[in-house]
DNA sequence: CAAATTGTCTGATCTGATCAGACAAAGAGT
DNA sequence: ACTCTTTGTCTGATCAGATCAGACAATTTG
């Protein structure tokens, strides 16, 4: 044992002055007298004062006992108030929330879910990174990561919270130009490439039963998922895009869906978290939240595309 | 085990935040490194809070953890100075000396230490109380009790600090009125009684080997110890006292000392004291100025009377 | 005066604290 | 890029402390 102080003798001295006597404390604590008895006896020789006068069938304190019982019961007051306190974070949000996500997903997802959490927890505070770059989030002092894609096994907890499509779509001047296509049609059809996709330049059409797998050579590759955005935009070519990122421009006409009778393979959505036994009541919250939000996200998506 | 909070966690949990990894604390607490990861992983689950966030070789504390160090790491300044504070109660006096004599040592005696002792100790309070009456030192709340005599069998602890002789005086008109006496006068001498003392009528005077045994009959008997005084002052017959309290008289000639060259039996001054395993720098001081006189007393009376 | 209650003590048992060592994972050095 | 070192966790064993059950002495209560 090393020469720490122990503390967890104060409660039976405290108690006995309290209550008054030794056997009413082991009453109030639950447990043998001797045990109260045996503890103050510690707690005085570990001081090398004695605290309580005793005589049979009668206690009080010393002087000495008296002023320590102050000290003593302040410090178990304040003892209990500080385990309280920090019980709070696993029981209701509080403090700063810090997450990442990628840009793209954090701008047409993640932003509008923030905003839903702040208005149900008004006294929370978030710290949000949107960057595509995948961050170490022990390094980086983040509680919370979402990950759109293709999990790379690493030592975080995920959780699964959604699913995304791709969807191929174009400008609308292009689609006009190529009219209906075919998955047989993806090898002549302009492509722009995306370096942050796996498996640049093969496809894997699925209807129901029916897969088709196709290659093409695309006319521009970039590295950026912005970057492969705006050449789209452009006209230059046909580019695939996770469906949160471009269905409001799908709705709104602006860009047009290719293959809309196709399904490109799909990717989840996780969570991930820092190893830890516990996760405060702020995370889970807002993990609950964009979970609920991606149920939505699927059910829509359903509504307005029954073959998946 | 009852439901009490285990705080000896705590000081793990501080050390591995001060100290920058669990490693280091565990040097630092002078135990092996599983000692300090079971000590915060028990706490963690107690709390049901996770306070760290472990990498491999990295930790650092959570939001909650770091609010939990600083009500944890206050906690254990606060213990230690609790300790530290009731630990002097051991080291120097401290406070307030409750004690009671009897009345006439009290005076004659006591008084003087007390003022010695607050010269010694200014930061010093005392309440004296001399009375006659046996107190019981548990039930009036006293540190300290003085006993002249012969002490009953008590369980409260004891310690002799000095001797007391019983010296037979008269005033000085009686005095001169007898003429010399000796042990052998005693049955035709005129006593006065006193009921505090053991044995009335009986006096046993010793001269180095020789000893006397004699009885007399008082002519008048008191129950209070200022009585017989009174009585013996005013002429009425020869009274017994014991030394202390008519010192300064026979010193002074307002007092004669009858059969000066006889001794009779002596009694011990005792400091009595609650029933306790460790005893207060304040009570202890008091008792070793009281020797301390009552060493120079004893030393006086040698000087004055070579037969003792 | 007898019965009841309180606090202490003791030996036995149980529980928690700690040790010694192995292992996995990551960082540092070459 | 590979090997070595360091860190934190886990496990089984051992030790130390906490607690139990019961006996006993002393005082209070009826």
């Amino acid at each position: 044992m090393s020469k720490l102080l122990n503390l967890n003798r104060l409660a039976y001295f405290t108690t006995v002055i309290e209550a008054g006597s030794f056997t009413a404390a082991a009453d109030r604590l639950n447990v043998a007298k001797a045990v109260v008895s045996h503890q103050v006896g510690r707690l005085e020789e570990e001081l090398a004062v004695t605290l309580l006068v005793r005589s049979t069938r009668r206690v009080r304190p010393t002087d000495a006992g008296r002023q320590f019982y102050e000290r003593a019961s302040q410090l178990l007051r304040e003892a209990e108030s500080a385990f309280a306190d920090v019980a709070r974070h696993t029981e209701e949000p509080t403090g700063l929330l810090r997450l990442t996500a990628p840009l793209d997903y954090g701008t047409a997802v993640v932003a509008e879910t923030i905003a839903t959490y702040l208005k149900t927890y008004p006294q929370m505070r978030v710290e949000a990174n949107f960057d595509d770059m995948v961050s170490n989030l022990v390094d980086d002092e983040r509680d919370l990561g979402i990950r759109v894609g293709w999990l790379a096994d690493s030592s975080n907890v995920s959780r699964k919270i959604g699913t995304f499509h791709q969807v191929v779509v174009a400008s609308p001047a292009l689609a006009a130009r190529l009219g209906p296509v075919s998955p047989a049609d993806t090898p002549r059809l302009p492509w722009i490439g995306n370096e942050a996709l796996r498996h640049i330049g093969r496809l894997s059409f699925s209807r129901g039963d029916e897969q088709v797998l196709t290659e093409f050579s695309p006319l521009v590759t970039c590295d950026k998922t912005a970057a492969v955005y705006a050449c789209m935009r452009s006209g230059i070519g046909l580019g695939i895009f996770p469906d949160f990122s471009v269905a409001a421009e799908v709705q709104s006409g602006r860009l047009v869906r290719m293959f809309p009778d196709w399904l490109l393979p799909s990717g989840g959505i996780y969570a991930v978290f820092p190893p830890a036994r516990f996760r405060p009541a702020k995370v889970r919250a807002f993990v609950d939240l964009l979970a609920e939000t991606e149920r939505r996200r699927s059910a829509a998506r359903k509504m307005s595309q029954p073959s998946a």
